[in-house]
DNA sequence: CTTGTATGTAGTGATATAAGTAATAGAAAATCA
DNA sequence: GGATTTTCTACCGACAATATCACTACATACTCG
């Protein structure tokens, strides 16, 4: 029963995070507080495990103010308490999803854009023709959060415009827009920065009067920044005279709440706290106009950037900087310090004077410089066109207030680092695919000016820092913190001039303030500018010659051009590198064209406070990667505000409080092994000469085959090239991005697939990356091993270099026995026995050997102080989890859930059990099993019994077959087809016989999940006449909303309805499976048909996905893709509680989704976790929670039915060819499909017979129709001449689900070898 | 020598039976479209033999190779004219039988074979002495006269890649061409006779109309009327004549290239779209000698020509055209 | 001044593009008549 | 509504076709009564 006491403690624990970071006036904040602030001992987590605790209110009341069925303690789910909303067809769904149409996110994006930029005079022109054009949508989507802002853009800059703020205030109301606080701060604001108090005061006195909004709440607003909170204080000087009783009253309101926000004492720093942030009131063009053209930073922010500049340099001096303003730079001024780098280069250079270092000045940098240089011009030529639009540019007018929200050298940085960074990228040699390049750099725009005038992290997390007990690695954190507390103190005024500089917003920037997200239009758009802006200017001297006259000349070649492909005879716009550019990237070190964004964090993350909160300190990052899907984020979102995803969160911020460091021994090596040039391990062989290609076969010039074949040879060697490039590229990057952190500690951001696996956001480096990533990472922290993490270190080193079937003596054993090996592999690693080369994992293998060696040398290996990870893996996760949902006993013996000596390996099993068909048909005589007799390895099925539980049809699963026969290369390859299928079918046979279970499982998921995406809400089909309605007041409601809609959308009326009916629904099939964890989390499966548009750029057209098209679920990919999602979301789960689990034990913990790692000493602690979580995960009845959430979720669906009618007009209900559809290809092969067979035993006596005429409907007994098949009947039908179909909709209903096991799920506390 | 021949009348089925019987049920010889008209055929062989004025005597010397017969209309026209002998590639197993039977009684004069004139290999054994080894002739400044290509193209995308390469093979005297200046008939579906024939500037103008302006002369000889096809499509029957000059000077992998990336725009000016053959290509636009200021589809195969010569010959060109358009993904 | 008409254009949907789809089969969804 | 043709064929991390033409709805200009 630990899972409750975890809710408490991770809920008591995100408290203290919480406070941390929070911001005390945020409003969904205040919510978190609410479920969050209760009374909570926090001795009770760490000590007493008691099972009443579940039971006490602190507890109850922490896990969810919500849950109002407690009755179960140990349930983790919170029963009935789904986020559940209308299916994405219906109307109710656009409103409570607010999904903006893209028409109208465009022009909000723009907007915005010119909002912030000042070009108020353009931003009114876009409201009045919102409104004018689309006025029914704005009246869903506008809020005062937009209006405020909006409002704000006329009082913001050091021209306040309040009369027109004034009037536009009153169109907000006379919209129906409830002025809020914020809006009263901004006209107040507004009219006090002119002048005008008597106005001001009577907005004051009109508020007071007229809402209910508190004075206080005006000033502590969000969009006044402290200087101009004082303003207010002036107010009160001002209007001191008056003797109004109200004026009065008003006042003292007023100065209480200055009071509060500035502090009493406040009045005091009025004067220099004002010289302090008045540049920052300088009009945004202003500030950049007047920076010099080499040096885009001022005095101030040079000096600060050069010194983090040399700390990045020199990872030593870094040590000694404050890692929090270390992180706060490389995050905000990524940019500026990679551009400060080819400053700083070209000038120390310049200064030498000399020739000579002149050319160690690396060319790749010294052409970036040029490029930068040359490219700020056209930004500002265009800028300036982009001002002075003549006539209606449409281009120009929606990309052009995007380019001024940062200054062009940023502009500029931003895109050479993008295009750099995507060299190779998208499978194309040499280039990238057009369309991602000028998407991701608009997407790095964004990212950039939200991560510089986004302020509202930085206020809060200095404000926030209080000093507070952490638990074990939050200590450093905080004493990190203090750090940066004091540094802040004494070098406040340096630091705050430094950011405020690129500040438009006077410090201005909260959640309370419109920022809406880009749509990739608006990406892609503002992406092709910068890109085609450097497309033409950055260029390459190359010296070459006119062919024509033999004269030499120079030729300026573009860097990067664009150009186009066919892929399968459609094109694909690309841009390609130039030779000349590939050759100078590929001359040297990525170093210094390092991609600044989403580096691992030198401090620790902020916690995930909200689903779109945390992470990074400045960037705005989402906890969960969404995929082109509304609902997804809804879902999301819903889930987020009502407090239901907090242990996910809390799993994710324990992931992210790992704290790591680069291995330096094995990073030695890797370095040596690099410069080599030649292929170790996973590293590729450096091409030092182009590979030579293949003679031309005689007939080349005849055959057109023989051309082709030698055009394929070409192809195929010009691919294994670009694949052995980018795969050194690949090093070079991690190689590079650990060079920088050698000397300083890594954290890692997590956040989620939708299926709630976790993933570090970090992308080069980290340790779910290749074997070169993970021997390149270890723990910062060192334990001293003890005895039982000796042990398991020399376990793990024979599990890393492949000795992992073996019980764990038996491993124990073999790294004693090879010890010679390992120090070897330590003493001479390139130039030994190199034993570790051979190893399964090589480079964690030499990590190991370090530490093992390390810890021998020592002397006294149990006080070693150990930082090595060790990985503890689940068998065949996936079945596990199966077969603990089905209580399979056999299945949950062959996975190591019943305990065992030895390991259990599935493959093996496998392999032993068609190996054994295989022997007997061979006896038999069947050739094909002759001929396989004894060939058939673990090798051969591993992969197709690993990706069983994804679902791999009998068609994928014969390829990879076919792959691993071909590669034994015993078989005749003519026969290697055939004998593949006839292998596959055994394959699948042989796992329906061990792991029924799961089989069942898999085919019940399969089936509702098709029964869900095929599914229409009862309302669609009354309102399409199809069913009658409910009621008359129903229909008028209804009728009345098609008149509405008819109204609005009188201009193009060209509505096209689409035939509706059971037989073809799937233009209307609009419903995903929707599922919740038992941590809460919703999880919605995106697939849906694909709704592209073409965009128009300015370098070509792009394809994109329209994300206000609700477009039709694909039903296929929803059910076939359920299994295997559902079941990892389930090891998600599992893999979190355990995180959580783990780290109240005060363990160090990480996870590639199903190996769960730690320190060494650490692992039997683990372990215990481990097994306890998975017991209480599978504890619940999770099938019945995921049969009941389904028919909570679906109440009310139809499902689309098809049923014979025979000669005599009696229906006899049948589902043609739909029940047994459910068992595809594979399961066809092995057992009977579950569902049929139980229904057949469950419910074959029951009268298939039904009344045709009320057939439609209110029948409860049709779902079981759905399922059944009798087979008989089908026989039948086959003689009779005439069939008759009748298509109609019933009632969504799912099949019983298949009868669990006798396997008792507390065995796994005694499994040694569930995770080994 | 006997010019006077027993005419030959092909079987033709109704259009039921047609459907039932010959058409391709698998989706591999999918719309194979045949004619089922003797007399669109015998008209069609009479404008034919008007506008080559072939002489019985030069019939007789001819051999005639004839892919997808079909029925066997225009093989049977084909007989009736004349011909000294008649390979006809049939591929699809009711038609070959179909052919096989007129065959019978063609006095070995029609020889069926069981070949498709799309596989390559067709063409390396018609090579054969046993075939048309001994008909073939090395130079092209004389048209070959033995040897005669004709056939009925199918109406789907591999009728279009064998038109496509047909072209191709003239320019590089390959496969069937590598055997002379061979002179072809070929019944082409209407679309794609427009985009094969499309001069320029008009709107199908193509990659392949550009190869074939610059390597044959066209011209049209008969279309089909009504319901001469069966199924009922509008065929053209065209007489392609290899120059004894083919207009490509430039080496056909570059040709190939510059082609293919020009007219990935093709209304756009060549001033712009030479930018993507390659980084810095805009650099040859002065070594042309005409106008650049050009849209692509204006152009002539010689202008094309040309400015593929100049690419090559462009010292900083990309070495490497051949683009890996295949993503194959890996295990 | 109004109204009608011609003209221009932004937006939308359809279509062609390349080309040996190296082999294999079988069910489900989409399209067609 | 029945038959035929096309489209898949393993999950997630990590996505991405584009130029051109025909057509329509709408706005603007211009002209005439």
């Amino acid at each position: 029963m630990s899972l409750p006491l975890v809710r408490q403690a991770t809920t008591g624990n995100r408290n203290v995070l919480l406070r941390q970071y929070t911001k005390a006036n945020s409003l969904s904040l205040r919510q978190r507080l609410a479920t969050t602030t209760l009374p909570f001992d926090r001795r009770c987590a760490s000590t007493q495990l008691t099972r009443s605790i579940s039971s006490t209110p602190s507890a109850l009341s922490a896990a969810s103010a919500l849950a109002e069925t407690p009755h179960h303690p140990s349930k983790v789910s919170y029963d009935g308490k789904h986020i559940i909303l209308p299916n994405p067809s219906r109307p109710a769904f656009k409103q409570a999803a607010k999904v903006l149409p893209s028409g109208i996110s465009e022009q909000f994006a723009i907007l915005n854009a010119c909002i912030q930029t000042g070009a108020m005079d353009r931003a009114e022109r876009i409201m009045n023709e919102l409104y004018r054009n689309r006025t029914e949508e704005m009246k869903i989507f506008v809020d005062a959060q937009i209006f405020n802002t909006f409002l704000n853009g006329f009082v913001q800059g050091n021209k306040p415009q309040a009369n027109d703020c004034l009037a536009w205030f009153d169109r907000m109301v006379s919209y129906g827009i409830t002025p809020d606080a914020n809006t009263y701060a901004i006209l107040v604001k507004g009219f006090l920065k002119m002048g005008s108090y008597h106005t001001a005061r009577m907005l004051l006195q009109d508020m007071r009067k007229n809402t209910n909004n508190q004075m206080m709440d005006v000033v502590k607003s969000d969009f006044l920044a402290p200087n101009e909170v004082k303003g207010f204080r002036q107010l009160i000087t001002e209007s001191q005279n008056s003797n109004q009783v109200e004026v009065q009253e008003l006042l003292r309101e007023l100065e209480l709440a200055a009071d509060n926000v500035l502090g009493s004492e406040s009045s005091s720093t009025v004067a220099d706290k004002n010289t302090r942030t008045s540049p920052a009131v300088i009009a945004p063009t202003t500030i950049y106009e007047n920076i010099p053209e080499a040096r885009p930073m001022d005095a101030i922010g040079v000096k600060f950037l050069q010194e983090q500049l040399s700390a990045l340099q020199n990872s030593e001096e870094a040590l000694k900087m404050d890692p929090f303003d270390l992180q706060m730079a490389l995050e905000k001024q990524g940019y500026e310090v990679a551009l400060q780098r080819l400053v700083h280069m070209r000038e120390a250079s310049k200064e030498r004077g000399d020739t000579l270092n002149a050319l160690h000045l690396s060319p790749l940098k010294k052409n970036m410089w040029d490029w930068h240089e040359k490219v700020i011009p056209l930004l500002k030529e265009e800028i300036e066109k982009c001002v002075n639009i003549k006539g209606k540019d449409v281009e120009r007018r929606s990309y052009g207030p995007f380019l001024t929200l940062l200054p062009v050298e940023k502009l500029s940085i931003i895109t050479i680092l993008e295009l750099l960074r995507l060299h190779n990228s998208s499978g194309i040699a040499d280039g990238m695919k057009t369309a991602r390049a000028v998407i991701d750099v608009g997407k790095a725009v964004e990212m950039e000016y939200n991560a510089t005038y986004m302020k509202r992290n930085n206020k809060g997390l200095r404000g926030g820092y209080n000093i507070q007990n952490m638990s074990a690695n939050g200590k450093e954190f905080n004493m990190a913190v203090q750090k940066a507390l004091n540094k802040q103190q004494e070098d406040e005024a340096a630091t705050e001039a430094s950011i405020s500089m690129d500040n438009k917003n006077d410090g201005v920037q909260s959640s309370d303030i419109w920022n809406p997200v880009w749509p990739s239009s608006i990406r892609a758009k503002v992406g092709s500018v910068l890109t085609s802006l450097l497309i033409e200017s950055a260029k390459i001297p190359v010296p070459s010659y006119n062919p024509d006259t033999g004269e030499k000349i120079t030729e300026h070649i573009p860097a990067f051009f664009h150009t186009y492909q066919y892929v399968r005879g459609k094109r694909v716009g690309i841009i390609k590198f130039s030779d000349q550019l590939t050759q100078l990237v590929s001359k040297e070190p990525l170093r210094d064209t390092l991609h600044p964004r989403l580096m691992p964090m030198i401090v620790h993350p902020r916690p995930w406070l909200h689903y779109n909160d945390g992470g990074y300190l400045t960037a705005k990052s989402i906890c969960m990667r969404i995929k082109d899907s509304p609902e997804q984020q809804i879902y999301l979102h819903k889930a987020s505000e009502n407090a239901k995803i907090d242990h996910v969160l809390k799993g994710l911020d324990v992931l992210g409080s790992t704290k790591w460091r680069v291995n330096k021994n094995v990073f030695d090596v890797v370095l040596e092994a690099w410069n080599s040039g030649e292929a170790v391990a996973d590293i590729p062989p450096a091409i030092t000469e182009a590979i030579r290609l293949p003679e031309k076969p005689s007939d080349y010039d005849t055959d057109p085959k023989a051309k082709f074949h030698w055009v394929n040879k070409v192809k195929e060697i010009q691919n294994m090239e670009k694949n052995y490039h980018s795969l050194r590229c690949d090093v070079n990057y991690k190689v590079e991005t650990a060079r920088a952190f050698l000397n300083l500690p890594m954290y890692f951001p997590h956040n989620m697939d939708f299926r709630g696996r976790a993933y570090p956001i970090p992308p080069t480096l980290n340790h779910l990356g290749n074997d070169l990533c993970r021997g390149l990472l270890c723990f910062d922290e060192a334990k001293p091993l003890g005895e039982s993490g000796w042990r398991w270190l020399k376990i793990h080193m024979a599990n890393l270099y492949g000795y992992d079937k073996h019980s764990f003596t038996e491993r124990e054993r073999f790294t004693v026995e090879n010890m010679d090996n390992i120090l070897d592999s330590v003493d001479n690693p390139m130039t030994g026995q190199k034993w570790w080369l051979q190893a399964e994992a090589p480079w964690q293998c030499l990590s190991a050997c370090y530490e093992v060696a390390a810890a021998v040398r020592s002397g006294n290996p149990l006080e070693f102080e150990s930082r090595l990870p060790v990985h503890q893996d689940g068998t065949c996760n996936g079945l596990q989890h199966y077969a603990a949902l089905g209580g399979d006993m056999a299945g949950a013996r062959a996975v190591n859930l019943a305990p065992g000596d030895r390991p259990a390996d599935v493959y093996t099993g496998v392999a032993d059990l068609v190996n054994k068909l295989v022997e007997q048909e061979a006896e038999e005589g069947n050739e094909d099993a002759i001929l396989l007799k004894g060939k058939i390895s673990r090798k051969v099925v591993k992969q197709t019994v690993m990706t069983n539980v994804y679902g791999v049809t009998f068609i994928g699963a014969r390829a990879q077959i076919e792959n691993r026969l071909k590669e034994r290369g015993d078989i005749p390859q003519e026969r290697v087809y055939s004998l593949a299928s006839y292998l596959a079918k055994k394959v699948f046979s042989s796992l329906g016989e061990m792991f029924n279970g799961a089989q069942n499982i898999q085919d019940w998921l399969t089936d509702s999940a098709r029964r869900i995406a095929r599914s229409v809400p009862k309302d669609t089909l009354q309102e399409t006449g199809i069913l009658p309605f409910d009621s008359p007041e129903q229909e008028q409601r209804f009728l009345a909303r098609v008149e509405n809609e008819k109204m609005k959308s009188r201009k193009n009326g060209k509505k096209v309805t689409k035939t509706f009916s059971a037989r073809n629904p799937s233009a209307n099939q609009m419903t995903s499976v929707i599922w919740t964890t038992p941590l809460g989390l919703p999880i919605v499966q995106p697939y849906r048909r694909t709704g592209k548009k073409q965009v128009t750029t300015l370098l070509q057209t792009v394809f994109i996905e329209d994300p206000d098209l609700s477009r039709p679920v694909n039903a296929m990919k929803q059910s076939t893709a359920f299994p295997p999602n559902f079941i990892h979301s389930l090891d998600a789960t599992h893999m979190l509680m355990s995180a959580v689990a783990c780290y109240e034990k005060g363990l160090t913990f990480a996870s590639v989704h199903d190996s769960y790692w730690t320190h060494a000493c650490c692992v039997d602690d683990m372990n215990e976790v481990i097994r306890d979580q998975f017991i209480e995960l599978h504890s619940q009845p999770i099938m019945e929670n995921l049969h009941a959430e389904f028919m909570e979720r679906y109440k009310d669906y139809r499902l689309p039915n098809s049923e014979e009618v025979d000669q005599t007009d009696k229906a006899v209900t049948k589902t043609k060819k739909r029940a047994s559809s459910s068992k595809s290809a594979k399961s066809a092969a092995t057992a009977a499909s579950p569902v049929s067979a139980e229904n057949e035993a469950l419910f074959g006596l029951a009268d298939m017979q039904l009344d045709e005429e009320n057939g439609d409907e209110d029948d409860d007994d049709l779902d079981l129709d759905l399922v059944n098949n009798d087979v008989k009947a089908d026989e039948d039908d086959k003689t009779s001449s005439s069939k008759k179909y009748r298509y109609n909709w019933v009632e969504l209903a799912f099949a019983p689900l298949p009868k669990k096991g006798e396997f008792d799920i507390n065995q796994v506390k005694d499994s040694d070898y569930f995770f080994h | 020598m006997s010019s006077v021949r027993s005419s030959l009348v092909p079987k033709i089925p109704t259009f039921e039976t047609w459907s039932k019987q010959f058409r391709g049920k698998t989706p591999r010889n999918l719309p194979r479209c045949t004619i089922a008209d003797v007399e669109t055929a015998e008209i069609g062989f009479k404008r034919l033999r008007q506008h080559t004025k072939w002489t019985n005597v030069q019939l007789a010397e001819l051999t005639a190779v004839e892919i997808y017969p079909g029925l066997g209309v225009w093989t049977s026209a084909l007989f009736n004219g004349g011909f000294n002998s008649i390979y006809s590639l049939e591929p699809n197993v009711p038609y070959y039988k179909q052919i096989k039977s007129l065959a019978d009684k063609s006095e070995g004069v029609i020889r069926p074979l069981k070949k498709d004139g799309y596989d390559w290999e067709t063409y390396v054994e018609l090579k054969d002495k046993a075939y048309l080894g001994s008909l073939m002739t090395r130079a092209w400044n004389k048209v070959n006269q033995n040897i005669f290509f004709t056939g009925t193209l199918p109406k789907s995308s591999k009728g279009e890649q064998l038109l496509a390469q047909f072209a191709t093979c003239i320019v590089n005297k390959m496969a069937l061409h590598s055997m002379g200046r061979i002179p072809m008939a070929l019944w082409i579906p209407d679309q794609l006779y427009e985009k094969f024939t499309a001069s320029r500037g008009s709107k199908a103008r193509c990659k392949m109309s550009v190869v074939t302006e610059a390597c044959a002369e066209i011209d049209l000889i008969y279309s089909t009327q009504s319901n001469a096809m069966y199924p009922k499509e509008l065929y053209h029957l065209v007489y392609i004549l290899p120059r004894p000059i083919v207009k490509i000077k430039a080496d056909w992998d570059v040709f190939e290239y510059v082609l293919k990336h020009l007219f990935v725009m093709q209304r756009f000016s060549l001033n712009k779209v030479v930018r993507t053959l390659g980084p810095g290509a805009d650099i040859i636009l002065d070594r042309l000698s005409f106008d650049t200021n050009i849209q692509i589809c204006d152009m002539t195969a010689e202008q094309i020509d040309q400015v593929a010569i100049k690419f090559d010959q462009w010292p900083l060109r990309p070495q490497v055209l051949i683009e890996d358009s295949n993503p194959r993904s890996l295990e």
